[in-house]
DNA sequence: TTGAAAGCGCTACCAA
DNA sequence: TTGGTAGCGCTTTCAA
């Protein structure tokens, strides 16, 4: 194989007469040089194309310039949108990022980390698996200086910015809407209660439900433990089967949402207006489903993206960075599933 | 902020009265060392929890143990598990992945590839753009003894391993499986015939109704520019005003199958009893729709665990590749949406 | 079995 | 305005 190396600063300050030092500043941009050096220097790197070798000037300045993301799944409508975004916000700013799944293990989660801190990315991105109770792994990261943000499901085990979501807000929008439509009786698919996100809505719809006046009804409350299509079936089904059934299900997810929204159909139901149906975070198929799925948009984009730029400004100031929370806004994504006729 | 610094090689040379180079020999397992300084070494190493600089090992030793990869798309089912597998075959040799997406746009495609070079990637995995038709940056990792493996779309403009889906197979099975069904006026939603993917399929369409001594219409196959669901609607609308309309349609993409579906769900079509629909992909939508959709799996993860593995062979015996193929089978997944009763 | 020392490519400090 | 030089942390060759 050919493997023709790279010419190096040394040969540029060699072939030029000038010491390497000189040649690294005329390289970058320092003042102080004469313009003819810079030029000759300049001229001489761009004909020989001179590259720096990025693990030497890494070395040097003790950082790699490369972000780890931790995430539940890759293979996820809601995260891979995080990553995208994340990525456009790092490459903008010469970083890029290392990926890493945890499974939503923390047996996973843990290895992922200390995988990423071995390979010596400069800080750490992580959306915590469900699993996560407890933060040495993450802590290691603040032991060795490295910043570590987190975004979507977090942690309080560990001091620093987060990212979050405004799950209740956007339940509750999503639930105010249900009864603005006119449904009366919304039962509520959830998730864990052990979950914040998944608490925050069942909150924001408990909440709502009051606000408008209308019953909280426990058993219109089902708990999904997987957040699977097959569980938004199998409630569904209960639900139905109920002496006194629901009029619209508001659903954690928008694979659950499918899965009810498969299991009326199958049942004869007509969606919306037997029964209204919304989900949550916007999955691209929400929007192909028949009818098509009313949601709550989660930005997962800007939410990447935020959670990178949090950790390359505090990259910037050399800092671990304080406890805050930056919480962003959903939006309502009305389709036909919950528009009442 | 801590920044407790890492303790080092020579922390520990110095504290057991060594050498560096003993203590870099007893870590890393060579010969010819007594049992006692080697047991002393690691006992104090790991006490002190040594972790070896990994910039300061990868600067000495040429590389970085990370690989790039380019996809059109991140936020795409198929490539965000050509991604994950990847990332697992890396995790499992010690090597990372650094991601970018070229949008299906040559000139972000260059960019990506320019950057990921500039991060000093010891190779690269790449599926590239519907626009690439010419190779100078991928040439480019080549020229630095960089090998590059393609994978699912690829280009013949360099050279070197790449990994394929048998797609003509895949639609020659997804045909014939239609027409054993009963099927006998089959259309054919295609891709752009200039890219290969779609070129295969097309020609896997054709050889299959011909096998089975069935009418090819020119008439019937329709070539979607951006694969979108919209157009799957559009075009299934004129396929079903045609003076002799298809009873069945192999749609080059489940998206694309996905507005077929709708399209003809919206005007009162049943299927598949009135008409049989194939996707291919196999998306995670194709289980959740209603009927569900029949498609052809392509295997993404196994791809790009093999794409990773192939170029991790190659770092290993330090080469860049035959110019080789390897085709990887597709599997029919028959699901309601072709099951003519 | 161990040590000494060079050096990977680059930056930055101190001197001139 | 430029040069000399040390040194980042580690591996590896040569020597003892």
């Amino acid at each position: 194989m050919s493997d023709k190396r790279r010419i190096t600063l040394k040969d540029i300050a060699k072939a030029l007469n000038l010491s390497p030092s000189t040649v690294s500043r005329a390289l970058n941009g320092y003042p102080s040089l004469s313009e003819e050096t810079i030029h000759m220097v300049k001229e001489y790197a761009e004909k020989h194309q001179y590259v720096p070798n990025p693990i030497a000037v890494n070395f040097r300045k003790n950082r790699t310039s490369i972000l780890g993301m931790v995430v539940p799944h890759l293979v996820h409508h809601f995260f891979s949108t995080t990553i995208s975004g994340a990525l456009e916000a790092a490459k903008k700013n010469g970083y890029n990022i290392l990926m890493a799944q945890s499974y939503d293990l923390l047996k996973d989660e843990i290895l992922a980390c200390q995988h990423l801190l071995g390979m010596g990315v400069d800080g750490l991105l992580i959306s915590v698996s469900n699993e996560t109770r407890e933060a040495d792994h993450l802590q290691a990261f603040l032991d060795e200086g490295k910043p570590v943000v987190q975004f979507d499901k977090v942690t309080d085990h560990i001091s620093g910015p987060k990212i979050e979501v405004d799950d209740f807000q956007g339940a509750y929008q999503a639930v105010t809407h249900l009864i603005r439509q006119g449904y009366r009786k919304i039962a509520h698919l959830s998730g864990r209660m052990n979950v914040k996100n998944s608490h925050e809505r069942f909150l924001g719809y408990k909440k709502a439900l009051e606000d408008h006046g209308l019953e909280f009804k426990e058993e219109w409350v089902k708990n999904c433990f997987d957040i699977s299509e097959e569980e938004g079936f199998g409630f569904t089904t209960e639900l139905v089967n109920m002496e006194e059934k629901p009029d619209a299900i508001f659903c954690i997810t928008d694979l659950v949402a499918l899965g009810a929204m498969n299991c009326l159909k199958s049942k004869g139901y007509t969606i919306p207006d037997q029964l209204g149906l919304m989900g949550f975070s916007n999955w691209m198929l929400s929007e192909y489903t028949s009818p098509s799925l009313s949601s709550v948009n989660q930005f997962g984009y800007q939410m990447g993206a935020k959670a990178a730029e949090s950790l390359m400004e505090l990259l910037k100031i050399h800092e671990l960075g304080e406890n805050q929370t930056h919480i962003l806004k959903t939006e309502l994504v009305v389709r036909h599933s919950s528009l009442k006729p």
